[in-house]
Formats: structure tokens, C-alpha cells, sequence
DNA sequence: TTCTCTTGTTCCGAATCCATGAACTACTAG
DNA sequence: CTAGTAGTTCATGGATTCGGAACAAGAGAA
């Protein structure tokens, strides 16, 4: 049982089905929303605290595997911590408008209850 | 072994996840590409005649109730058809843009192939 | 009516995906 | 070396999903 080396798909190669699939998960899509508010690096503990979910660990881990995977965040490892931060800019340049509607939409949407 | 009626959320308890994973599926995607361009209802055979995947029938009513039921579409009887259509002035009030970034997004993503 | 065709739905088994506890890696600090 | 922290991997049970077969339900013909 090793830990894998963290691989990033090529932004060009990014479908958008993964990328839906990903934000699809309401706990994904607040990690991804506490990233893009934060602006900085973040890593797991950090996100989670702004989250506010009590995820398990592992299921934590896995949702960042799927958001690395999909090409929605990069992340490096720290030390024991993994940094984590949003592709917004390569994003954009790919799907221009898709997150920032996205992100719009969910505060709508936690607005409105 | 009877056939259930349809269904429809209101819009205003539309789910964002709902909506993303609806769309995460290609062939969904299609379907909602496909009733976007045709601007008129559309039944199931005129839809997948356009999306062009050989879907088997069965997986294609799931599909049709996993859009119903995230309230992407709405669909009524004609007779022994299903005449759908996007539900995208609601949808375009709930979430202002998504929709829109979506569809772009996925004209980008297969002119980029 | 009854027969047949068409369109879509439901059921069910197999395959797949997903969440989580337990055990583990890897790094840091003392 | 030991202890602590951050995150990963593995195993497994539960939930989803796919697709074939059977079915429902309406339209039209006779």
C-alpha cells in the first residue's frame, strides 16, 4: 500500500461530463466554492473547516481525487498536507462562463432557503 | 404492472446537484442539446433521431425521467407519444446563465475534436 | 370488437459506482 | 524512537445504472 503520485489531466483534455459529474455532489461542489472564495491554497482541513460537513476522512479523499481527476482543482503535496487550488483560470479558458455560472447558481440557490 | 404519471418538480425546489448530474450523462446532455436546437416539443424517437446513439429504449425512459425529475424538462402524453420540452425560461429564472454556459460549453467541447 | 403496430414504461439481474471504517503511508516534532 | 497529524488505500456493503424481456396504452384497420 504506497501512495500514488498525484496526476492532473491537460485542461484540453477535460470533458465536460466529468466536470458536471464532479460539481454534481453537493459536499464537492462546497469545496469547490470554499476555494474559490478563499483565493489561496487551501489544504483538506482548512476546506473542510469552511465547509462545515463532518466528512469522513476517506470520503474526503476521494472527493478530491474526483475534482483532481476531472480537472476542476490542482493540488500539491506539503509536507503530510495536500494544497489544493481551483483551475480557474485554464477553466475558463476552456468552458469560458461555466464555473462562474455555476458558482453563481449555488448561491443562489443557498440563498433562497 | 402500470404506468406511473408523470411528475414534475416545481421549479422552485429544483436542486443545483439535481441539475448537474442530469447533465452529467452525455446522452442526457445530448437530449437536452438536441430539445434546445429544435425549439419545439419533441417526442422520443424525433430526439434520438438527432442525438444519433443507438440507446437501447429502456435506458432511454430512465434518461427521459432523470431529466423530468431534476426539472430540466417537461414532458406530457400525446397519445402512445412523449412530447418533451426544455423548461429553460423557468430554469433560466431559478439559475440565471447555467443553462447557457452548459450548452456553450458543450458546442466548445465538440467543435474541439 | 379484435388484431396489429408504434411508442414508451416497468421489472429484474448483472455490472458498476460510491461511502466509510480500518489499516496504512508519509512527514514533522519532540 | 515515539507520538501526532494529514491524507491515502483497501475491503465491503449498499445504492445506482444499464439493458433485455415483458408489458401498457393509444391509434388505425377490418
Amino acid at each position: 500500500m504506497s501512495v500514488r503520485p498525484l496526476k492532473h489531466p491537460e485542461m484540453r483534455s477535460v470533458a465536460l461530463a466529468d466536470v458536471l459529474h464532479a460539481l454534481s455532489d453537493p459536499d464537492r461542489l462546497a469545496i469547490v466554492a470554499a476555494l474559490h472564495e478563499a483565493k489561496t491554497p487551501l489544504n483538506c482541513v482548512e476546506t473542510m473547516e469552511r465547509v462545515g460537513s463532518g466528512l469522513p476522512k476517506s470520503t474526503c479523499s476521494q472527493h478530491y481525487a474526483v475534482l483532481r481527476e476531472s480537472g476542476l482543482i490542482w493540488c500539491e503535496r506539503r509536507g503530510v498536507e495536500l494544497e489544493s487550488r481551483l483551475r480557474t483560470a485554464e477553466i475558463e479558458v476552456r468552458f469560458p462562463g461555466l464555473l462562474k455560472s455555476i458558482l453563481k447558481a449555488r448561491r443562489l440557490e443557498s440563498a433562497s432557503e
